[in-house]
This record gives C-alpha cells, sequence and structure tokens, in this order.
DNA sequence: GTCTGGCTGTATCATTGATCGCATGACAGA
DNA sequence: TCTGTCATGCGATCAATGATACAGCCAGAC
C-alpha cells in the first residue's frame, strides 16, 4: 500500500518522524508539509484534516506494533507466546513514546482503529490459548482485561522519567493479570515439585521451628532437607 | 487557598469547566480570560504559560479527587476502604473524561505533581493495610502498580463510547490486582503455613521418593511429616 | 502633592490550522 | 496535431490562538 500512494506514506512517516523527535508530542502541518517537499493544500487534500492525518500515523503505527506481533509469536505454547506479547507491547511503548500515546490514549475524535485491532490481535492470541485450554475467560473479555493493564503499565513506565526502567513492576502486573485469566499452569510449574516443596519446608522450619519434633530431629531434618534441595 | 487569590480560583475553574465542555479537550487562553472577565496578559502573569495554567487545572483536580477520598474513606477496614478506593476512582474518571486524562496521561512537560500525590494517598491507605497485615508487598510497589491498573482500566472506560458501562471488567481487573497484592483475606487459607508444607513435601516424597536421602532416612522423614503435619 | 511600583488593558506579533482561486500538465477525442 | 476537460499542486490568504511590548492607571509612601 506504500506502493499505490508514495506521496501519502512519504507524509505520514515524516509526521511520525517529527512526533517522534518533538519535545511536546505535537506536529505542524506547515513542517511536514514542508518535509517532504510539497505545500499545505496536499496534505488537506490527502487527509481531509490534521486529525486525519494523526489517524493515519496512528493506524501506521499499528502496521509496525502488528509486524512486530507477526514476527515474534508463535513459539508453540501459547501462553509462552502471550507472555512475550506483553513484553514486546512494552518494549514498543518505550521505543515510541509519542506514537504510543497517538495509538492507545483516548482522543474524543479519533477515527483512528489502531486500538480495536490490537484488541482483535491480542483476542486472536488468546483464542489459541484457549483452544490449549488455558483460558478461564472469553477471550474479548480477557483481551480488553489484558490490554488496559498493559496500556496502564506502559504509561506509567512512560510517565515516569525513566528514574529506573523498573521491569518488575510490568512482570508484577502481567503476572497478576495473567493469573486471573489464564488456568493453572497445568503442573509443570516446578521442573522439580520435590525440591520445590523442600525448600518451602526448610523455610517455613528455619522461621517458626515445630513443636511437633526434638530439636534433634528437627536439626537432622534440617539436614536431609538440604540434601534433598541440593542441585 | 480559594480566599487568598480569588482571582486565580476563578481562573481555573472556568479553564476546567471549559476543558469539560470543550469537543476536543482543548482550552483557549483567551476564552478563559473572557469568561472570568480580564484580559491575557494577567493569565500569562499568573501562570506563565499555558501550560501552567493546564498544570494548576490538574492540580486543582486532585484537590477535588483528595477530597473525594477523604470524605469517602476509613470505615475501619481498610482491605473494604481499598476496594472503594477503586471503583471511587473510575466514578471519578467517568465523571471528568477530560480532566482525568490531563491528570493521568503523560504528557512530557507538565509540572504538575497530580499523579505522584495521588500514588501517595494510595500508599498511605496500603501502609493501612499492611498494618492489619493484609499487605504482600511493599506499599509503594503495590500502589504504583494498583494506580497503573486503575489508570488503564478508566481510559478504556472513556475510550469506548460508553456502548456499555461495562463494571465486571472494572472489577475483574481490581480483583485481578488486589488479590496478586494482598494476602488472602478470607479463611487466611492456611492458618498454619509449616503443616501446609509439610503435608506438600509428604505428597511429593510419596509421589516420586528422593534418591538424595537413604531408604531408612526416608522412612522417619515420613513419620516426621507426619507429626508435623497432624492438627 | 508627587513620585514610585505593581497591576491591567490595548494593540500587536508569530505561529498554525485551513481554504480559495489560479496555473499547469496529462490525457482523450477530433 | 490541436483542443477541451479534469485533476492536481501551489501561492496567497484568512482566522484563531499563544504570547508579548508598551502605555496607562491606581495605591501607598514620603
Amino acid at each position: 500500500m506504500t506502493e499505490t500512494e508514495p506521496l501519502r506514506a512519504a507524509m505520514i512517516e515524516a509526521a511520525e518522524r517529527q512526533l517522534a523527535s518533538s519535545s511536546d508530542h505535537e506536529i505542524a502541518t506547515r513542517a511536514v508539509c514542508e518535509a517532504v517537499g510539497v505545500s499545505q493544500p496536499v496534505l488537506y487534500r490527502l487527509f481531509g484534516d490534521k486529525r486525519g492525518l494523526l489517524d493515519a500515523v496512528a493506524d501506521h503505527g499499528y502496521e509496525r506494533y502488528a509486524a512486530l506481533k507477526a514476527a515474534q509469536e508463535r513459539t508453540g505454547d501459547p501462553v509462552a507466546d502471550l507472555h512475550a506479547g506483553w513484553d514486546g507491547h512494552m518494549a514498543f511503548a518505550q521505543a515510541n513514546p509519542a506514537l504510543y500515546q497517538l495509538m492507545f490514549t483516548p482522543r474524543p475524535w479519533s477515527h483512528s482503529t489502531a486500538r480495536d485491532r490490537v484488541t482483535d490481535l491480542l483476542a486472536a492470541a488468546l483464542t489459541r490459548c484457549a483452544a490449549a485450554g488455558a483460558l478461564k475467560l472469553e477471550p474479548r473479555t480477557a483481551a480488553r482485561l489484558i490490554l488496559a493493564a498493559n496500556i496502564g503499565t506502559a504509561l506509567d513506565h512512560i510517565a515516569r522519567p525513566a528514574l529506573f526502567a523498573d521491569p518488575a513492576l510490568s512482570h508484577r502486573m502481567r503476572d497478576a493479570v495473567f493469573s486471573h485469566v489464564l488456568t493453572e499452569p497445568p503442573a509443570r510449574q516446578d521442573a522439580d515439585p520435590l525440591r520445590a516443596a523442600a525448600l518451602r519446608l526448610r523455610a517455613q522450619l528455619q522461621l517458626g521451628g515445630t513443636e511437633a519434633l526434638e530439636p534433634v530431629e528437627t536439626a537432622l531434618l534440617q539436614r536431609w532437607l538440604e540434601r534433598i534441595a541440593r542441585p
């Protein structure tokens, strides 16, 4: 489609560049026109409006977003894909903050369908999870939920002056929402559940001890648990 | 404080009114000045900038937000207060969409502290939860998490043309995040985590055994675990 | 009574979104 | 090849808006 209307595509790309480099996340129609060497009326003929240009930029952003998704997903495990999708979303947001806000922040006019199409993409990924029996909710409901959380977290990351890009927060949110949406992972959870159980009991013993065993017994138990837990 | 500078307050309120009624979530400095019967230079002397005016509007929005919070919280159960706080946040967003976006959507300049102060408010409410032993995370971390989810959900509600104001989505998100942040409220699941850990390890041993211990040791371990697990 | 300082309004500039009418060039048909 | 038609791009311009320079005015001090 960049072939059918090279001028249109050039203007969209110029607008996106200016949006990314502008300090206030704004663009000037004049500057966009000058960047591609045409005058303002062409812009208004092609896009009708500044809004129309911004909508086109947002949709173009969706194209890039979708391409990214298409390139990186489908490892075979749909749940793992979903996790990667969340992280990819966050990376996209941090790489293109202005474009991201244009796409995912509500604008009262905005005929852009970027957000809805991203929801569809996510719903499709979730349907694959549902086919694997890993989804507790209806795919579209789950998609809205996940996307809302993803956007909220991404905006939080954008708002902070990147003091410390805290991936822990993103992963916390991801785990919180996913555990509400997905079924418990089949059982594999721990490659070695015995070792996990031993570690857990050891921690509990160190924390509070027990009156069910004699001190000597407890001490020996501790040694055994250590041996079980050793790699 | 509306007493010390009535003119300033009047301009902020006029700006907020125009922001709420404008179709594109924008305001014109001229219109604000005319609304209060002064001319432009006063605005620039009071706020320095259009940005300054918007920041002041956002901060004023925080005042209203904080007043709402102060009025409705503190029922005695801090966790119940937290739930009410989430719903109150959503209600505030739906009642003042434009102001809400001004307060909680990242703007590259913006010296407004509204968002940080809301985080502080939330962290205080969470500290009360922590005092009741109901919090799994550090209050500030939990606050960022909850606020990000709350904002994401609110923006989703604003973005939708209010087709059907789906409170289910908001409550799903609330439950998902809260269950990740708060300890299990009812039944406390395991009054005795040591017993739970022992039960778990016993089950694992019966399932697969271990090569880390001699058979005799394993047998004795089993007996001990039984003793620990006994009510 | 006069002077000083702060405050306000008028007039104005610069930028930007948006539009009007004309020129230019391509193309179809005679 | 000539001519009429149409689409397309452009210079010029308008309207709205953010922002400012400068002069006038009023209160209070001396």
